[in-house]
DNA sequence: AAATAGCTTGCAACCGGGAGCATAAACAAT
DNA sequence: ATTGTTTATGCTCCCGGTTGCAAGCTATTT
């Protein structure tokens, strides 16, 4: 079967007045600029476009692009007339226009499932620093009720991200089903452990921050322990509990008891750390604590303090937030490595090797006062 | 002069593909679908374009557009077809694409420039979720030593934001010129005032509040009141301090001192009065505190509670961050009401009305104990 | 002076969709 | 059956850039 289609066409606007445009330029080569103002289009113009800034400058709307593209071949005339020409009009790419072509948008997802950590606060400003610095830009995304870990990753491939981080995120398992059928972006979980495939783990050593903190308290002397653990986890949970227990086991000690706070929140700690101590029998039997994060660990010194009879439990958290260096509270903490991860995690978005293994970086142990008791 | 150009083009692969396909979409009606899927592209191919969907619908690319946009005309039959195609191949449309040709992009500028204050995270929070529920995306830019404002106003506009939310941003002076030669958008200054043209404000009432605190200290019997002032400010400065003034200055006292603790961070504030009431001789001659910010007023109880010789002062802070509510600070304080302001933000956003007032709504007074003394 | 290589620059085509028009199909009315 | 009206769909052109090629120009080589 033949198909053959021809068309005649008359060029379109843009192109005529870009012919018209070179007429001129070669006509009066000297005076060129001052007489394409007069034809310039109105300043106050909704936008400035390559097209318009070539016809001040002369040139095609291709060199003007050039103008704009490190390492383009253009001549340094050339070069400097566009620049003054964009100057003069106020010109600057577009730059979905410019990510429709190229394989990049220099967007990257940010995904947070969790406002009420301030922990988050300082990742947020590390992670986003670090990506200005390399170009990128961070589009925000907020899991929250109305808005799901499926929708936030649809939207993101959407606008064409480069990548997207999870950050803390706790990934619901049905989410492998999502991140198969997507089509290929790289998928970084920051801050957190993550068992679905397709995703790739930049995350502290949660096992061994568990096991100095073990350490930590069987040497002070303690001699039984709880955990608090902050949202329940639907797959994988987080190492600190095993590294905690396995520290306390190696000491000839055992995990005595674990409370659910439910989530990360300062009020839930206070709240479970209280309802422990007031309702239990036992109450008094914990000796030290080791809480899932920092706001948990305020929360319950805050609890113990405000305990009616007497208690005294040290206390232990994890993050190292900057409320934990409070003379109030002087936590000591296992502190993460925020910016280290986060520059493995954006270099892991640059360079995606599919089959790379998790980055587990140390954290350091901050040993300040609260893992002491006689408050 | 005349200009005739003709042009003799041969039609390119698409059109020739979609011809195709129509001819077999009419030929082999019933059975089209199956036929079509031989003729699929690659299923990891790399991207689903709307011409991919069209070619497996056997339609043309523009029912397909039509399919996913609301209020478009189209047959039940069609969007069922081409729900199914696009749902077989994973098909979601390229909303940089959509950007291109419509005057929205659906993306705001959310500009930050502190990332100390927990109090920001609670804000970003709402504001990012109201966003999200009205179908926008937030893009989120970190003010910082290494990126200036006007650099992240440029970058937001290259990105073609529908507008800018300058969150609690202590915008520089200078900042007036950028905003004029930036093309139309609309901006706006959140939980912050500020005097430069062109930007709108939506505001807690920081006089309100201020009057308010002074009242609550006055009642409360204090004699001597003290200010304590975060970030140096370029033009216009917070209300807060005014209307404290002023409360005052109504019942008989005065300003005693103002403290300027150079940022917004907790310890900023510890350092600040631990240094005052260390230093001086009439640190002990100050009542009560009203501080900036609550992440102050915490830092500054902070700093009373590990004075070595016993100092009482009453703290008022403002804000209202979760910690505040805590046992162990009691923080009386003035609570920004920040759901509303969000919403009043987003709505200037999109009816963007520039001759616009400021938008200032009164925040809740929220009396615990800080404010009172014997600590 | 002609040939060769290296820069510049213009150009058609394209990225993935959308607006607006024109035609075709479906339905209603006469 | 014919005409009028509504709806559905294809098509051209466009959004604002970029790619890759080809032609123009310059400078170097022999």
């Amino acid at each position: 079967m033949y198909l053959v289609l021809i068309a005649i066409r008359i060029e379109n606007n843009s192109v005529k007045r870009q012919v018209i445009n070179n007429f001129m330029a070669k006509k009066t080569n000297t005076t060129n600029v001052t007489n394409a103002v007069n034809t310039m289009p109105a300043k106050s113009a909704n936008k400035v476009t390559a097209s318009d800034v070539a016809l001040l400058a002369g040139v095609s709307k291709w060199t003007v692009s050039r103008a704009f593209t490190s390492g383009a071949s253009i001549s340094p005339a050339s070069l400097k007339r566009v620049k003054k020409a964009a100057q003069e009009l106020g010109y600057r790419p577009n730059l979905l226009a410019r990510s429709l072509t190229q394989k990049r948008s220099n967007i990257v997802g940010l995904v947070v499932d969790e406002f009420t950590n301030p922990n988050i606060l300082l990742v947020l400003n590390e992670v986003t620093s670090q990506l200005q610095r390399k170009g990128y830009i961070t589009m925000l995304i907020n899991i929250n009720a109305d808005h799901s870990y499926d929708a936030a990753l649809m939207l993101a491939d959407q606008f064409q991200v480069d990548g997207v981080i999870f950050l803390g995120a706790n990934l619901p398992e049905a989410f492998v089903h999502t991140v198969k059928d997507l089509r290929h972006i790289p998928l970084i979980v920051l801050y957190r452990d993550s068992g679905i495939a397709g995703i790739q783990v930049v995350n502290t050593d949660d096992y061994r921050g568990g096991k100095e903190i073990a350490e930590l308290l069987v040497r002070q002397g303690h001699q039984t322990f709880a955990y608090m653990q902050g949202p329940p986890s639907d797959s994988t949970h987080l190492e600190r509990i095993d590294g905690f227990r396995d520290g306390l086991t190696r000491h000839g000690f055992q995990l005595d008891l674990v409370l659910h706070a439910g989530s990360y929140q300062r009020q839930a700690g206070f709240d479970t750390l209280t309802n422990h101590l007031t309702s239990s029998d036992h109450g008094s039997t914990i000796d030290a604590m080791f809480c899932e994060n920092d706001n948990l660990a305020v929360g319950s010194i805050d609890a113990i303090r405000h305990c009616e009879q007497p208690v005294d439990i040290a206390i232990v958290g994890f993050d190292g937030i900057e409320l934990g260096a409070s003379t109030s509270y002087n936590l000591s903490t296992y502190q993460q490595p925020i910016a280290q991860l986060a520059a493995e995690a954006i270099r892991r978005l640059e360079n995606d090797e599919q089959d790379h293994d998790k980055y587990i970086a140390p954290g350091k142990l901050i040993v300040r006062t609260s893992h002491l008791k006689r408050r």
